[in-house]
RNA sequence: GCGGUUGUGGCGAAGCUGGUUAACGCACCGGAUUGUGGAUCCGGCAUUCGUGGGUUCGAGCCCCAUCAAUCGCCCCA
């Protein structure tokens, strides 16, 4: 037997109507804030990754899916969605659209190389969005409330927002160099993961989970201790236009990222929830000032954020959120050779009319057909033998009450209709298409 | 890359210190009820215990290897 690729699964048909709906929510909310969506390739030229990335990250140094093409060109499978997105914004030369800043959205699978566990797969899925064009910190802000408006829509509980600020390109590096000289001589009283990561990134000493209490890292300084004036007022507007909003958030001190693009604003969003595992962080983004020039584009600035979508269907799993029932309108039973090819027309007549229905296809003893008109959840069951073509009639049953009656071909269509439209009002809100139209 | 746990029918699972017909439940299929479902009853449904090798008179149970799943670390969404 073929299997899956380690860290790749299937989403079966029990599973996509939640994916649906999670795609359907991402829709509206993004038209609210008057985002359009994006869909850019699956695969990019490595380099791409590298340079915006960086190279000494994790996700680039160990879980790229890399290979050449069968014309020798270096290709990775896109490991996030922003490089894709500053690419082709370069490449169709969205900067100079008059529209600005560019709302942009994307939705679709990532690949990293990693060790599967909860909420982490090696092809997994991200929604994300991207504003570009705007250095006020009006956007870094639309961008939280974008995410967060996203996150209540889903009626997903106990959901923080942590934010800090790196400050840019000058006070990120000038931190950096203070927090080495700070760190060197006490870093072998750290853990090894700290150690390592030293040497690596030093920024990410300062969220490790182990020596999180540890005096050093209390003490130790922070970003926002030494942003530069303008960073600093931007930091600020960023937190008062979020105030204005009626977003509540925490400032972390100690929150960095691990992609090497963040400038300014840096944020995570947090749920606490038992099914999301070790996985607390649905989403996080941040502002990234210089990615598009270094890649080649004009001095162009941006903000971004990205959720994994496994993460927010596994918040989801924490509340109870009552799933509609599937169900059809009609079921249509056959019974012997001689009523198939008029069942065939009866039913394609009720198709086009724009009902959903089924029938079986093995001749199943009547029986077994109901059990599968019920398995369906058919609401109306429909038979059609030798007596009923003889005299062009339909037995209709109406599932729920049980009541049959005898309708002509002709009225059957109406029949039904007008059944599911009395129906749809004792239902309780239960059946979808009254769920619809409320 | 590192560590823990697990691997028996479509699913959930029993299986005693290894002893020879691999329980049980759900689902599914057929029948009782030649054309009226959801209840009940009867019957059917694993030549085989992830895979390979070893120990043994004998292995689902022990040993080794391997693969897979899963959870965690690192990192990230």
């Amino acid at each position: 037997m073929i299997t899956k690729i380690k860290g790749t699964y299937d989403i079966l048909p029990s599973e996509t109507r939640k994916w649906q709906e999670l795609e359907e929510v991402i829709f509206q909310v993004s038209r609210l804030y008057n985002f359009k969506e994006i869909r850019t390739p699956i695969f990019e030229a490595s380099e791409l990754f590298h340079r915006s990335v960086g190279e000494t990250t994790d996700i680039v140094k160990k879980e790229t899916y890399d290979f050449s093409d069968r014309g020798n060109r270096l290709v990775t499978l896109r490991p996030e969605g922003t490089a894709s997105v500053v690419r082709s914004v370069i490449e169709n030369k969205l900067f100079a659209d008059p529209n600005q800043p560019q709302k942009l959205y994307y939705v679709g699978p990532m690949f990293r190389y990693e060790r599967p566990q909860k909420g982490r797969q090696r092809q997994f899925h991200q929604f994300g969005a991207e504003a570009l064009g705007s250095y006020s910190p009006a956007v870094d802000a639309e961008m939280i409330a974008y995410a967060i408006t996203l996150l209540k829509a889903l009626r997903i509980p106990k959901v923080t927002v942590k934010i800090n600020s790196l400050g840019d390109q000058e006070s990120k590096e000038a931190y950096r160099a203070e927090l080495v000289k700070y760190l060197e001589p006490k870093i072998s009283e750290l853990c090894s993961d700290c150690q390592s990561r030293f040497q690596v990134n030093p920024l990410r000493v300062l969220d490790c989970k182990i020596d999180k209490d540890s005096p050093i890292l209390v003490a130790a300084p922070k970003p926002l201790d030494s942003l530069s004036p303008l960073a600093k007022i931007h930091f600020q507007g960023v937190l008062d236009r979020l105030q204005a909003m009626g977003v509540d958030y925490v400032i972390d001190k100690s929150l960095v990222r691990g992609l090497d693009y963040y400038t300014h604003t840096v944020f995570e969003l947090e749920a606490d929830l038992p099914t999301l595992g070790a996985q607390a962080t649905i989403g996080g983004g941040g502002r990234y000032n210089d990615l598009v020039k270094n890649l080649d584009g004009p001095d162009y600035p941006a903000v971004g954020f990205a959720f994994g979508m496994e993460r927010i269907l596994l918040a989801l799993d924490s509340i109870d959120n009552p799933s509609k029932p599937d169900y059809i309108h009609a079921f249509l039973i056959v019974l012997g050779q001689r009523s198939q090819a008029k069942a065939a027309e009866v039913m394609m007549r009720l198709r086009h009319g724009g009902l959903i229905v089924d029938t079986d296809f093995f001749g199943r003893p009547l029986k077994a057909q109901f059990k599968q008109a019920q398995r369906q959840n058919a609401m109306y069951i429909l038979i059609m033998g030798d007596d009923e073509i003889e005299k062009d009639v339909v037995n209709v049953k109406n599932a729920k009450t049980g009541v049959q009656e005898t309708i002509k071909s002709a009225d059957l269509y109406q029949y039904i209709v007008q059944g599911i439209q009395s129906q749809s009002h004792s239902c309780n809100g239960q059946c979808e298409s009254c769920a619809d139209e409320c």
